[in-house]
DNA sequence: CCAAAAGTGTTGACCGTACACCCATGA
DNA sequence: TCATGGGTGTACGGTCAACACTTTTGG
């Protein structure tokens, strides 16, 4: 390969994930003790070096893999960060991604292991660096993509009730909503299967259990539609 | 200063400007002859490296007045690219910008002296690399920004006609609207300031100048308020 | 039998859209 | 005087928000 551009600066660049989960009414966000210096001991995202030969996707897939063992999570790019100072060990231009993962049993022991830690957004600590800039603009992106896509489901277990999923978008817009108004807009998307099972788990009646309707989504976005979940 | 990170890989990191204007009814996009390998003679956007001192938008800024003599545009970022083969020559992260210009007169000689052009919209050629979908992503977030942000100032002269508004938007958003509900719209945002005088280069009758109000917007947004220009 | 959560409809207000005619003036 | 573009108002339909009571059942 030729050497086009020998005599241009190259720098470091990384990824860092911001990785949000749906535990318990509670909408969280994964947190790192950084283990190196600089910034040794401070709460951080999930990050890690570019490397060469990978796409930024694939760096942020595979640091989200390391950390959590998991693929095929709903991961989009953010923002790029570069302000020269923002990382005092040397230059670094940071890309961030976000993503949405379901809180399950057997996760929190796998990011126990690794020292993370799930933190309630209510209540984020001080973050290394700029990372805390890159949780503020990851929040109002989940705010506005949640408007605009069935986001939810990505964050809850593959049956769940309509209360429950109030519950999340209430956490994600952190504010109440009204029942009626919210199974409406929700039943009216006609993307849910309502299944036969209860959930009883939380009341003595019992809610009904639903399914998200993944063919129907893609079918319908592949016809150009637009959803509007003006929440 | 120390050498934390010394075995990570370093990347060259590029800029590239989607620089949109409006002239004459048509929206259009600066493109640049490329002059040196690899793509050499293919159009492209204006775009240049990122140096080690300076931050990403420092960057779109230098390389923006670098073609176009101006300073204090709208900049806004927009996306990374980190396709390992994206660039031939080497592999080149590139962070996107856009920029809404006015087409003013002495704008076209400095950009013409630059070997720059401005093409419209509907009828972009083929570009350089991964271009091509930079521009798509811009229209887009256009688009979008259009609808929550009175952006249309940006690329009209300091007095403009409410018919020249309407045209912009129409060539935003690639279709006709209403004269009457576009003009209501308009006004009760409260934000355009009727003057005195009277534009007579497009109609015998002549229509009225407006201005937009800068103060009353800053104040508007600095109380939170969001605009939906619904179009 | 009662506490606690699930489930269910209606109304009014507001907003977006569609639509047609008069006005001012330079040529 | 007429052709051209500028300017104006209303009525309908759809969507959002507010609001209260009944149902189920485990304890």
């Amino acid at each position: 390969m030729h050497q086009y551009y020998q005599q241009e600066d190259r720098q470091l660049v990384a990824v860092d994930c911001v990785i949000f989960g749906f535990d318990k009414g509670l909408l969280k966000l994964l947190l790192l003790k950084r283990n190196f210096e600089p910034g040794l001991g401070k709460w951080s995202l999930a990050g890690g070096f570019l490397q060469r030969k990978e796409s930024l996707v694939e760096a942020a897939d595979r640091v989200l893999c390391k950390l959590t063992g998991l693929k095929d999570v709903f991961l989009e790019q953010l923002y790029a960060y570069g302000n020269p100072a923002r990382d005092p060990g040397e230059r670094v231009v940071s890309v961030t991604y976000f993503a949405l993962l379901k809180v399950e049993d057997y996760y929190k022991d796998l990011v126990i292991e690794n020292g993370a830690h799930w933190q309630a957004i209510e209540n984020i600590p001080e973050l290394l660096f700029d990372h805390g800039e890159m949780v503020e603009k990851a929040l109002c992106r989940l705010r506005l993509v949640a408007k605009s896509q069935p986001i939810g489901f990505e964050l809850l277990p593959a049956k769940f009730t309509l209360p429950q999923l109030q519950s999340l978008y209430e956490a994600i817009y952190q504010k109440e909503l009204d029942k009626r108004n919210f199974r409406k807009k929700i039943l009216s998307m006609d993307l849910l299967d309502k299944l036969d099972e209860k959930d009883k788990s939380s009341s003595k009646k019992g809610a009904f259990l639903y399914r998200f309707n993944t063919e129907k989504y893609k079918e319908l976005v592949a016809k150009g539609f637009y959803f509007s979940l003006d929440i």
